[in-house]
DNA sequence: CGGAATCTTGATTAGGTTCAAGATGAGTGG
DNA sequence: CCACTCATCTTGAACCTAATCAAGATTCCG
């Protein structure tokens, strides 16, 4: 695979992120309450059982440009954040400095909980386009769960999803090539709908590279994937926009193989 | 892969498990401050800080026969468990009847947190062997949770250990087969180690088939990596008895290819 | 506009699955 | 307790999928 030696440390140093940890908020600020996102994230479905306790927590942070990081491995544990627009893909560097990408994350998703283990954070965070997110300082939010059994509730099983979702993805490890990528572009529609985008017209973030590394195969594999799907007629391709044109087949693919 | 099917339906039926879930307590109970795991499980190092109170909603089980359910997938969640002795295997079966081995959990380890997502389990938990557990029913532990912020955290950080622990395996599907059974092997050692148990000596309890179903490879090549590595004089093997003997050649593998 | 990164496609190669068959071990009933 | 049977485990040979190596096409960005 991949040997790239990528310079965290020297990186690290000049993250430009760094500083801009004011707590002062952002002026674009919006409030749970009007937050388009509301029913997918924390907030869930029970935004009226805690009105204002969690806007008083929430810090909004002025958007994060492209590549840069919301935080970095090892660093420590302070915060949730809970995407607001754009987009992420959460890595790791090994000590022999080789990046291992874990995940993509969508608006109205979660991250940070990787800091829960042992108060650093195990993974980077880094950004695939400009994005927003509102950022849940732990302590506090831990005070909010004392009395809000149904916030704790929810922030559980948001925990125990991402744990369902990473164990299927180890299943991916069963999988040939074409079921892994079907596997890959069928969640990402699924995550889309959720957020009452188009299921079946995606505009990808991330590069086939991060793709590639992300499931664990070649790049070249990945294109060449791709191109037979186009070929049968499954999807259409350009570049990063990817349209699924047939769901049925895509889904049986995975039938066979996953169950 | 495995192409057999699973007559989950008809065992489901007549699982002699099902019905011993009376609420009182099995004759040999320990109480959480006697127990030699509490350092490892959700007790954790600070078990002066609730003193009776876990033990009060503690349930303990009669041990459960080898082969026997903890419980199933889809059944209503109810309680989280923590292993006391034996060991189980968590797997899924998917809708053709196809079992895909998820993880195994030694003494001091937690289960049942699959629950959490929707309320019903998402996977099946079987013994490997006779097996205690402490069952924890959820709606009280949640209740504990309330005062007790400590052991919030500490089940936080569980739920977190947890999933950090899929991510690795995740990566699993980048590793060659020789790099997957390393991981494995040492794997269960640390965990051997940290219950004070040989870290070079294991008694595996599961079959080379639940190996080769976890790891996502073929039981053929379970054999034959295993063969190859006690050429080396890595590993000494005699049927299920595993004994480490050169433990750096086993990790400087690992480094090779997932760092 | 030019250079670098990204993406695609082709040819070769290596590692792992599959198929096959024998060996070992565990569980069962006489 | 032994014989029998079935499941588990090991080893070998052929095949096949995906990685690697290589080169061209396209896109991105300064």
């Amino acid at each position: 695979m991949d040997t790239e030696e990528n310079p965290v440390v020297t990186e690290l140093m000049k993250d430009p992120c760094r500083g801009h940890h004011e707590k002062s908020s952002h002026p674009s600020q919006i409030k749970c309450g009007q937050c388009v996102l509301k029913k997918l994230c924390l907030v869930g479905d029970h935004y009226s059982e805690w009105p204002t306790q969690l806007d008083d927590i929430i810090i909004h942070k002025r958007p994060l440009q492209k590549g840069k990081h919301l935080y970095w491995q090892d660093t420590p544990f302070k915060s949730i954040y809970i995407v607001q627009s754009g987009g992420l893909k959460a890595y790791r560097l090994s000590s022999r400095g080789r990046e291992r990408v874990l995940g993509f994350y969508l608006p109205g998703e979660m991250v940070g909980t990787d800091g829960l283990f042992n108060n650093r954070y195990s993974n980077s965070l880094m950004t695939l386009e400009t994005t927003s997110v509102c950022e849940l300082p732990f302590q506090p939010l831990l005070k909010l769960f004392e009395h809000e059994e149904v916030l704790l509730r929810q922030f559980l099983s948001i925990m125990c999803g991402e744990l369902l979702e990473e164990q299927q993805l180890t299943l991916l490890s069963h999988k040939s090539t074409e079921e892994r990528v079907a596997a890959f572009l069928m969640n990402l529609s699924a995550r889309y709908q959720k957020r009452q985008l188009s299921a079946s017209r995606m505009q990808l973030l991330m590069t086939r590279k991060d793709i590639a590394n992300y499931l664990g195969i070649a790049v070249e594999t990945i294109s060449r994937v791709l191109s037979r799907f186009q070929d049968r007629g499954w999807i259409e391709i350009n570049g990063r926009d990817i349209q699924l044109r047939n769901f049925s087949a895509l889904e049986e693919l995975l039938l066979q193989a996953t169950n």
